[in-house]
DNA sequence: GGGGCGATTGTTATCGCTCACATTTGGCCG
DNA sequence: CGGCCAAATGTGAGCGATAACAATCGCCCC
């Protein structure tokens, strides 16, 4: 800097002004020093910067599993909002969401220098973490959080599940079983409600719930279950991945979808209007998930003591040709 | 720093001595420097250190659409191995691989003060980006990339390729289709060639190749076709998101897979095994990829000025239900 | 023509740490 | 018991930027 400043014929607070696009330098005096930087090849140190500012226009994410379509979409909205508001995202992922790892992930980005966290966090443990977190750094929850925690954004997970147990319960279905993520999964507990609720409400006899680990293998699993009860003539399954698990099993065991059993998924996934057949299902918007949660904190570092809110998003049922009427109707 | 040496009665340095754990050190004053720490809850200020030392113990990793299972998989296990070996990940998501957006990002990680660079980059127009790359930061090309370029860590497409033709071969098939990803994918390219240089080897006759984007809508585009042609027994499509396309488009048009068509696809996406039918795919070692270009990135950091080398990872073609041999069999 | 004022530009201190070197300490040996 | 050497600790100088304030400059107006 002090180079281009001499070769400028300035003093280096005058390239600093021009760096920054201050106010207040003469057009003539910007164009020596751009002229200046370009010829010397110069770039601004971003660690100087971030010493003397104490902010480093880096944000942190703390996500489970980032493998996941969700979270990978996520993510990547996440990323690119970032970009676009100047930022840079470091991201720290968990093998497991406990409460210590997470503590520990959202302390090291802090240690590091973040500006402000977003944690992807669809488990209990992970959430909780986020209830009385030490204060310093501006957190977001995305996906799920506990209420008084943090602000959060996630989708209206009981909605999403009501709608599908309600379109299964209008085709004329008698009732409809529930194939539940994890327990300890706020977004399985979410769904699972959503989806008991609505069969309350209607009066529908409620079956014994299974549950997976989100996993096709776990879908198949609970698949075979549900093909071995001749009742059985409409599921609920709390993901896509598990659903075409479940396709597969009743698929092989003779079952034909959706004549005798409608299928609903959740998430939308790419690949489920592709399954066999293409699949009911009720879509989150991941990547406004990101970009929402990404335009909070954004919102929460400018003027801190912001009350926690949270943001729900709306989820789209899509109706394809898993579900149909019941095979008497 | 300056409060924990005053609490302690010693000087910054030796503060500074023992946070980087060095040697001279009594124990005795170590132990009053960490309690001092602790009571002041003090935590080493990233931006001074990275500002003095001229690193920043951050990584960048420049990537294509981290939506995708590969470029996720890779990405996730980036990180875990960054973070085992005390560095940090930033990352910059693509929409676009041309040669420009990839210098712009690897640039943008540059002035961003990072310690080197690991790019995804599938693509013919990133790696390209790569060959002449200014001097300045490490760069590893991870899954796809140049002779002459930086270092590569990929797996074998051709080797992958050229097995899932010969297993359709060997089991009696006159020939076998192909289903391709986007000519300006270098992968993409390597797997068409595996494909028809083993149909050339064996002699059989080289059918017109059908083009898809990777998507599973691409690929059941190509499954109509090569539905409505009775000469199609063997299909080797070059991912596994268009062969669950495929998948779709001939069991709607009632060709019964594997009796009177065989399926192979590429990747082994965990959604592969659950397919129907399940499907025989070539997997590759995402999680391996991503390890070896860490651990290649650091050696190059290391000793710099280091040649050019490549990894290169073998893929595993894992055989289940979708490939038999052919109706006259 | 001098005063005043806003627009530019410069000066100095400082952010929190590590490096290089100086100094003190402590133990062992002759 | 003094001297010597290695181990332990301290001192001062930057790293490359921004912040706060000071100093000029130029122009307008009475």
């Amino acid at each position: 800097m002090a180079d281009v400043a001499k070769l400028a014929g300035v003093s280096h607070q005058t390239v600093s002004r021009v760096v920054n696009g201050s106010a207040h330098v003469r057009p003539e005096t910007r164009r020596r020093v751009v002229a200046a930087m370009g010829e010397l090849d110069y770039r601004p140190n971003p660690a100087a910067r971030a010493l003397v500012t104490g902010r480093s226009r880096t944000l942190g994410v703390v996500s489970f599993d980032t493998t996941l379509y969700g979270p990978a979409s996520t993510l990547y909205a996440i990323e690119q909002a970032a970009h676009a508001a100047g930022y840079f995202i470091t991201i720290v992922s968990l093998t497991m969401l406990d409460r210590v790892s997470v503590l520990g992930a959202v302390e090291r980005l802090r240690v590091q220098g973040v500006d402000g966290v977003l944690v992807i966090t669809p488990q209990e443990g992970a959430a909780d973490a986020l209830v009385n977190l030490p204060a310093g750094v501006p957190v977001v929850a995305v996906e799920a959080g506990r209420p008084n925690s943090v602000p959060l954004v996630a989708v209206d997970q009981f909605a999403g599940a009501a709608s599908a147990t309600r379109l299964l319960l209008d085709l004329g279905h008698p009732t409809v079983w529930h194939v539940a993520g994890p327990s300890d999964f706020l977004e399985a507990q979410q769904r699972e409600d959503g989806w008991r609720s609505t069969l309350e409400k209607a009066g529908a006899e409620i079956p014994r719930m299974l549950t997976g680990d989100w996993s096709p293998r776990s879908g198949y699993r609970a698949g075979l279950q549900l093909a071995a009860n001749p009742k059985v003539s409409a599921v609920f399954v709390a993901n896509d991945q598990m659903a075409l698990g479940v396709l597969r099993a009743l698929n092989e065991r003779g079952r034909d979808i959706p004549r005798e059993v409608s299928v609903v998924g959740f998430d939308d996934i790419p690949e489920a209007q592709y399954f066999t057949p293409p699949l009911t299902t009720v879509r989150q918007d991941f990547g406004e998930v990101g970009r929402s949660s990404l335009r909070m904190l954004l919102e929460l570092m400018q003027r801190s003591g912001h009350p926690p809110q949270r943001v729900t998003i709306a989820p789209e049922l899509v109706v394809r040709r898993s579900t149909a009427r019941p095979p008497g109707a």
